[in-house]
DNA sequence: AATACGTCCAACCGCGATACC
DNA sequence: CGGTATCGCGGTTGGACGTAT
C-alpha cells in the first residue's frame, strides 16, 4: 500500500543534534506522561521536532536504562555470534544485550566489528560458518530466510554427520549409549527458528556461563545441553557426578538431604537462578515456567538437543567447541578440543 | 598551519507492519 | 474493507573529530 507522505510538518522544525534543553524537555515530558504517541508528545511538550525524531532520541539516547560506554569483550563476542546467526537484524541482536540500542550495535558493527570479523575469518578457518541470513543458500545447503519467522533451519547433512561422528569419538565414551542416540538422531537437524528467538526470560538456560580459552581464542560457554538433560531427568547419565569438575559443593544454606544422590548444581549457577530445585523436586507449582519449559524440552526426547532459546544457538554456532565444552567436564579429556571439520 | 582524508556515530529517511477509524 | 496514523526497523547521511601529509 502506498503511503501518504509523513504528516509531520517539516517547516520550522529543528533538525540535527539535540540541545540539552530539548533533551530535558523530552525527559520531563516522558516521565510525566509516558512514552508513545510521539507526534502528539512533540506538540504538547513544545518541542520543534518531529514525533519520529523524539522517539528516536528517547529510545537511543535518553531512556534511563540505556548503557553508555564501551562495549565489553563479552558483549562484542555475543554480537559477533548473534550476527552470524541473524545477520543485520539489529533490533533482535540488541534485544539480547541489555541497555544497548540497535543503532549503537549497528554502528559498532559497521565501524569496527565487521572488519574485525572479516580479518579473523581469514586467519581462523576453524570456525563453523553459516551464511549470512541475507543469503538464501550456501554451498552446504543451509537454507535460512530469517525474514520469514518460524522458518525452519536445516543443518547441512554433511556437517551433522561429521558432528555426530565426532561426538561418538569424543570424550563421552563412558556415557551410556542412550545419550549418544540423541546425537546420532540428528543434532539440530531440524528445528524452528522461532525457538531460537524466544524471549530471553523464557529461556531456562539462565546463568551458568563462563569464558573458556582455546588457544588464543576465548569463547563464552553455556550449559544449555546440560540443563536440557537436567529437565529430562537424565543428568546422571549425561553429566555423572564424578565428571562434574566444576562442582563446588553445597552452600551452608542448602538442605543437602533433598539432593539425594544427585549432584547439586554448580554454585555460580545456583546463585544466578533463584528458585532452582533439583529436578525430582520440581513441579509446576514450584517452578511456574515449567510447563512452558517442558514444551520445548520435549524436543530433547526426539533427538533435538538444542532448541530452547537463543543462548543455545551460540552453542550451535560454535559446535566445534562443543566437544571441548563437554570435554572440560571430563577429567580424562582435559588436554584439548577435538576439532570437527564441517566445511 | 593548512588541507585532505578517514572514522565514528547521532540523526535522518523510507518503507513495511500494524492499529485504528 | 479501505484509508490513515503510528510504530519500528534497517540503510544511509552528514557533521564532528582525529590523523596523515
Amino acid at each position: 500500500m502506498k503511503r501518504k507522505a509523513n504528516c509531520d510538518n517539516h517547516y520550522s522544525l529543528n533538525r540535527g543534534p539535540w540541545s540539552a534543553e530539548e533533551d530535558q524537555i523530552l525527559i520531563n515530558y516522558v516521565h510525566v506522561h509516558g512514552e508513545g504517541n510521539w507526534r502528539e508528545l512533540s506538540k504538547r511538550a513544545g518541542l520543534k521536532r518531529t514525533g519520529k525524531s523524539c522517539r528516536l532520541r528517547w529510545l537511543n539516547y535518553l531512556k534511563p536504562d540505556i548503557k553508555r560506554g564501551n562495549i565489553s569483550s563479552s558483549e562484542e563476542d555475543l554480537i559477533i555470534r548473534l550476527h552470524t546467526l541473524l545477520g543485520n537484524r539489529w533490533s533482535l541482536i540488541a534485544g539480547r544485550l541489555p541497555g544497548r540500542t540497535d543503532n549503537e550495535i549497528k554502528n559498532y558493527w559497521n565501524t569496527y566489528l565487521r572488519k574485525k570479523v572479516e580479518h579473523n575469518s581469514n586467519i581462523i578457518p576453524m570456525k563453523l560458518k553459516m551464511e549470512s541470513p541475507q543469503s538464501s543458500k550456501n554451498g552446504l545447503g543451509i537454507v535460512f530466510d530469517p525474514t520469514k519467522s518460524s522458518h525452519p533451519i536445516t543443518m547441512p547433512t554433511r556437517a551433522v554427520n561429521d558432528i555426530t561422528t565426532s561426538w561418538d569419538q569424543n570424550p563421552f565414551v563412558s556415557i551410556p549409549e542412550v545419550a549418544h542416540d540423541h546425537c546420532s538422531e540428528g543434532f539440530l537437524k531440524h528445528f524452528d527458528n522461532y525457538d531460537l528467538l524466544m524471549p530471553y526470560e523464557d529461556c531456562h538456560f539462565n546463568g551458568y556461563d563462563r569464558v573458556e580459552h582455546f588457544g588464543d581464542e576465548a569463547y563464552r560457554v553455556n550449559d544449555a545441553i546440560g540443563e536440557t538433560w537436567y529437565e529430562n531427568g537424565k543428568i546422571d547419565d549425561y553429566f555423572p557426578a564424578e565428571y562434574d569438575v566444576e562442582y563446588m559443593g553445597p552452600t551452608e544454606n542448602d538442605d543437602t538431604s533433598k539432593f539425594g544422590s544427585r549432584t547439586p548444581p554448580h554454585q555460580s549457577y545456583r546463585q544466578q537462578s533463584p528458585g532452582w530445585l533439583p529436578p525430582r523436586l520440581r513441579n509446576e507449582d514450584q517452578v511456574p515456567n515449567l510447563a512452558q519449559r517442558h514444551k520445548h524440552v520435549h524436543r530433547t526426547t526426539t533427538g533435538k538437543h538444542a532448541t530452547c532459546g537463543l543462548r543455545t544457538c551460540t552453542r550451535v554456532m560454535f559446535m566445534k567447541t562443543c566437544v571441548k565444552e563437554q570435554g572440560t567436564r571430563n577429567k580424562e579429556h582435559e588436554e584439548g578440543p577435538t576439532i570437527i571439520h564441517c566445511s
